[in-house]
DNA sequence: CTCTCTTTTCAGATTTCTTTAAGGAATCTA
DNA sequence: TAGATTCCTTAAAGAAATCTGAAAAGAGAG
């Protein structure tokens, strides 16, 4: 899997590209629209993700011309916090997806994975794990040797969290912010009651992983002894 | 699977589209090559038939311009004559097979089967299996054991879709582009209906088959067990 | 045109997910 | 230890997605 990544702000896009590459795709960067384009028609990218704000040449424009030779390769657009009109346009000119910055990068790999999905790709890196529980990412399932019980939406999003924070102190906050979204007004209550369903989960699969509280302080997943 | 023809005899083009749509294929047409283009670098078809002579842009041309973007895809050409100079340019512009004016319709559809199989899209018999339910590609029947049931169209294109990504999450959203099209409007409550259909028919043989529901998500396609 | 089969639309029933609320347990502080 | 705070768990209300039967609309055959 290929990406090409048009983005100029250097610090996103070192963050960014080091993130895809982690997660084993091939990753290009260009940092202005002329490259962009010039990159962008080769064709052998499997998904191209476009900034709007661009030197030389804006991320419409090159979606226009990108479109113009080329209307499958997904295109995912990156626009500036609340600009529904961008979004409205972007897609009109054919993009496939946006994303409004700041992003989260659990985010970013989700969209990434539903557009290759889409285009019926293999996808790659599709699942975490963890001593030895594994967490599906297309079918958000949880699975422990032979067992594995189905998460709903919001369990999933906590776990792979979680999941991403391994042995790391997670804060409520930051599991309502990315489980409920940026500016959700959620109660902390419900983070406990969703770590308690999760936890009942994990039994249930006989998971060696267990959620341990940090009080004061959020959560953290861990193995069974520690 | 979804043939776009094109092709300005009105009469043969109706002639062709006929045949293929009572052979269960979807068929696109259209009369010119600049249409012809817009249609062909969509990327849903699964074989392209270009006539060579077309008004506004040629076969050859078209040919061209869709290789540059789309090196896959089967293309049948279709020559006036026993044109060997025609033939022979046409496959070096990357057309996988040509047919001379006129032609049996066994012979076309006989042509067609060879391209598709040849992308390892129809199996050697023409029929999709799993867990000992199987689907008859060219019949449309869905069979288990010694029980058989008919199923429609749209019905049949939902089932294949699944069997394709047998154990995969299906997306509403992919199985509307699979099977009304990629520009559809369809509500979701459609593919639901589909879905409680083929549910019964799965039933009626006893197929081993389920069609699991992902809540928010989709579907995935599994044994009985789940 | 009529009949039949397919497809779409609609609406109520059903299922599943989410949120709220409340009592009890655990942990901390003074 | 008493009292305060934080967290856990469960039940139940509320919301949303899905299922499904039936009717309406459309398409094709004769």
């Amino acid at each position: 899997m290929r990406i090409l990544l048009v983005e100029d702000e250097r610090h996103l896009a070192e963050a960014v590209c080091h993130l895809l590459k982690a997660k084993k795709y091939m990753v290009d960067c260009c940092y202005d629209g002329e490259s962009g384009l010039e990159y962008g028609l080769t064709g052998i990218y499997d998904v191209l993700i476009l900034d709007i704000m661009l030197p030389k040449k804006n991320g419409f424009e090159l979606l226009k011309e990108i479109r113009l030779h080329d209307r499958t390769t997904p295109i995912l657009l990156l626009t500036a916090k609340d600009q529904v009109a961008d979004k409205v346009y972007g897609l009109d000119l054919g993009a496939d997806d946006y994303l409004t910055k700041p992003f989260s990068t659990d985010e970013l790999l989700a969209r990434i994975r539903a557009l290759l999905r889409r285009q019926g790709k293999l996808l790659v890196d599709d699942r975490l794990e963890m001593n030895g529980t594994t967490l599906n990412l297309s079918t958000h399932e949880l699975m422990y040797q032979d067992k594995k019980i189905q998460l709903g939406i919001k369990e999933f999003n906590l776990m792979s969290c979680l999941m991403h924070h391994k042995n790391q102190i997670v804060t409520k906050e930051i599991l309502i912010e990315k489980v409920w979204g940026y500016d959700a007004d959620v109660d902390y209550n419900n983070v406990e009651v969703y770590i308690s369903f999760l936890r009942k989960k994990l039994q249930f699969i006989h998971s060696s992983l267990r959620i341990k509280t940090v009080r004061g302080m959020g959560y953290t997943l861990g193995g069974a002894e520690g």
